[in-house]
DNA sequence: GTTTAATTTAAACGAGTGTTTAAATCATTA
DNA sequence: TAATGATTTAAACACTCGTTTAAATTAAAC
């Protein structure tokens, strides 16, 4: 009973480091399950399938994720009677960055996957997300709506969407481009700092005068 | 001979529509062979490889598509002497638009296309293009300065990055949200409305005040 | 019309995939 | 300790993939 649960975390702090990686069909269940030491069939004795181990790989950080976001909004809201886009999306940087604690580079790895996620699977992840943490997408769509109102709801809809290209795309390129803009500008960019950097740039974006 | 180019434009045409739709590496040859009503070895008798398929199908719009937004840029900033970052974007429009004329849906393919090589391939896409087709991006990055030059340089290398990631994702999941949008807002959104909804957030988004 | 080259075709190859099986091993409980 | 259930293991299965081969077919040149 001991070892289940030991195998169990191995295949999943593997997993989800690959799939970052590589994406989740690029990333074979051999070379999974080679990287932690257990065996092939292990995977499908624990999980049932690479479909489910894929979704626990996302669950394992949306768990932890989802209700701090929903209470740093929250809290948000209570302080500041009108806060200001900023403020929403800066109110979310501390539940990313604690995913540091849960383990090793998990603000990374977890913006990774959920950019592998949404490009990659046309079906089965996307009904997970949306059935298993829909009620946190609307209550945050609602908390960005009501702080730019002046935002016709179709647009916005199309906004938010941007807006997580926007962060999914640079997380998912985040190594490659850490290191470029080290090498040609000589500054030190570790994964906050960028997460700095794109608040500004989602605010006005999602702010912009509708033409 | 009348027959080699017949099976090589049935090859690409029925390979780009596979690759925009689903990627690269989750469409193979024999679902491209099949639709295109050719057999399975001409793909390797008339490209070589499948690495080099994908390169052809991207350059066959990259040679129209990026000449023509070279040349519009160059004629926005002849007419206006200071030409703003939504002068700039919305230059490209038409060039992109006019690959609709060149091939079906070809706007769409494209950016799909583009959007696919960028997350999907680690490196021989990313090599494939800026070799061949550096000289108009930096051409394009230059242009885009200019009209922002009060954004210093390390933070527009940032800014230029998040806006190739809002484009490419939101091509590359172009359909999806297009569907989506039109059941839940009435909105009638092809491909050229969702160009012009972008821009506004794009410029908005690179040109914000720094922190 | 014959020869030569280009193209198409069907078949197979070797490697890699997720999954399943049944035996072996381990841990737990009686 | 013996028996029972949980877990691990090695092997095989059935399938798909990109690529290659050699023969068949078509087109071009002489």
């Amino acid at each position: 009973m001991a070892n289940q649960s030991d195998t169990k975390t191995k295949i999943l702090d593997s997993a989800e480091k690959l799939f970052a990686e590589r994406g989740f069909s690029e990333t074979s269940l051999r070379l999974i399950t080679s990287k932690a030491e257990v065996n092939l069939a292990s995977v499908n004795y624990h999980f049932g399938s690479k479909k489910e181990l894929i979704r626990a790989v996302l669950a394992r950080y949306m768990d932890v994720f989802m209700p701090a976001a929903a209470a740093a909004i929250i809290q948000v809201k209570q302080q500041k009677q009108c806060a200001s886009l900023d403020d929403i999306f800066s109110s979310l940087v501390s539940p990313l960055l604690d995913l540091n604690t849960v383990r090793t580079e998990g603000t990374l790895i977890f913006l990774q996957l959920l950019g592998r996620g949404y490009i990659e699977s046309q079906g089965h992840l996307r009904w997970f997300i949306t059935t298993h943490y829909g009620q946190y997408l609307t209550q945050f769509v609602h908390a960005v709506a009501e702080s730019a109102p002046e935002i016709p709801a179709a647009e916005m809809f199309w906004r938010l969407h941007f807006t997580l290209g926007t962060v999914v795309f640079t997380m998912a390129s985040a190594d490659a481009l850490t290191e470029i803009a080290a090498a040609d500008f000589e500054e030190h960019n570790d994964i906050e700092a960028v997460i700095r950097k794109v608040i500004p740039y989602l605010s006005a974006g999602v702010s912009a005068p509708v033409g």
